[in-house]
DNA sequence: CCACACATAATCAAATTCAATCATTTTCAA
DNA sequence: TTGAAAATGATTGAATTTGATTATGTGTGG
């Protein structure tokens, strides 16, 4: 395992979790302690992350200590995802009915929402708690709870998203490929994803440049059943497309 | 778990309860008392909270007064509720299928629950949360989500309810009366319950001493519909009545 | 006033975690 | 292929955290 792809996995877990051990990165890494200590040294001064005894906790997280703003997390995180949130949330309007997937990327995205006229939907448990903490009218789809995501998924769901139409929505994803599509690693989540694009008449896709070319177990859509808003595209072969919508602060 | 998710959950719950005790965040967390003691000093010297002879009050409260006396915390019934919870837990039988309504007895109720082979459903996000946390297998309602308790109300949540069956069921209230029955202030909240109640089997409702006499604007179930557990009984009239339990630690 | 239960701070031993170090393996370029 | 640089995993003694114990302090109810 590449060390870039390990400080990915790590970064991923504390964002998710928001607070992580070292036996337990060490279970899931499959890296001695040692290599998870390092890693941590590093990421906490790199800024990605707070390192603490026994772990590490994500950012965002301060248990302790004054609490950051979202523009003071923004310029510590001065982060591709972050651009690509903020430039989403701009893009809902008054009256929206606007879908919200489960993930860390839309999860920043709903920090950055402040259209207060829109409904929105979603199947992750902490965007939910997210938007009706701010004041937004929020619906969540029922059906079971999994449990690594914190996100509703199922045949529920799946049921109760085929009631609703949205406007607007965004998903994240793994894997962007324009002959595979787009991509997840989990049967589940992809269908939750399928079934809610079905729904939606203006679909993004949210993923930061390390998504493209990369291609994960299941295809929950095609490259042109979406636009695509990510950082600057590094991979020159998809400049030409037209759904791809590069975000330069 | 680490030592700042241990302070994150000793702050929510101060915030939430506005004053706790020692053995009671020593029962909810898994940690001895030296821990949580050595906790509440250094989260008093950050300022994050005001630590008093038994516990620690949050800093809202503090101008309201000294310190609290055991009385004075014994009628916020945090003790009591911990108690009415833990006996609570103890009903859930493998194989049951559980519904657990939202509140802060219920979640106390959940930091209780031991029984892996059951499967939980609820309308609270925050239930939810926990229960997949703790591993168990979870179902959430879908519909909207209200603000103040976090818990998912509404016509689409009632509908949902009424596809299913639970075998066992814990549900708070604010008011116990045995002229009008239970009772709440939220007409939603009220749905819900009634609806979720219909389609069990077995009927408990959690309630501290403090909810006794006490009738709230709607009704949701009459006084024999359920088995009420709750802490010592101190009023006389409640005594002669079979579907009472007294759970007396 | 006293006795009782409980809460507290201080202390100690055990367990866990840490940073530093070193040998081994891997990577990369000459 | 060879050698230097980097990454990894194991080891070690120091530091931190934890839970139990104990002596002392605080509040309650007779």
């Amino acid at each position: 395992m590449l060390t870039e792809e390990r400080w990915g996995a790590i970064l991923e877990l504390v964002e998710r979790e928001k607070a992580v051990s070292v036996p337990e990165l060490e279970k899931r890494l499959g890296v001695s302690a040692s290599t998870i200590r390092r890693d941590l040294t590093q990421l906490n001064s790199l800024g990605k992350l707070i390192k603490v005894h026994g772990g590490a906790t994500s950012i965002g997280t301060q248990y302790v200590g004054k609490d950051l703003t979202m523009d003071e997390k923004y310029l510590m995180n001065s982060d591709e995802k972050m651009d690509i949130a903020r430039y989403a949330a701009e893009l809902i309007s008054p009256g929206d009915y606007v879908y919200i997937d489960a993930g860390t990327t839309t999860e920043m995205l709903v920090d950055c929402i402040r259209e207060q006229n829109a409904t929105y939907i979603t199947n992750s448990l902490t965007n939910a708690r997210k938007l009706v903490r701010k004041g937004f009218k929020t619906f969540l789809t029922g059906g079971e709870v999994k449990g690594t995501t914190e996100a509703v998924v199922g045949a529920e769901a799946a049921e109760y998203l085929r009631k609703l139409h949205f406007t607007i929505g965004f998903w994240g994803t793994n894997g962007v490929s324009a002959e595979d599509g787009f991509t997840t690693p989990d049967q589940n989540e992809a269908m939750m994803k399928r079934i809610s694009m079905g729904q939606t008449t203006k679909r993004y896709i949210l993923c930061d440049r390390s998504k493209f070319s990369v291609v994960s177990p299941v295809t929950f859509a095609d490259f042109e059943d979406a636009v695509v808003i990510t950082g600057k595209l590094t991979d020159k072969k998809y400049k030409k497309y037209e759904n791809i919508m590069e975000v330069t602060k």
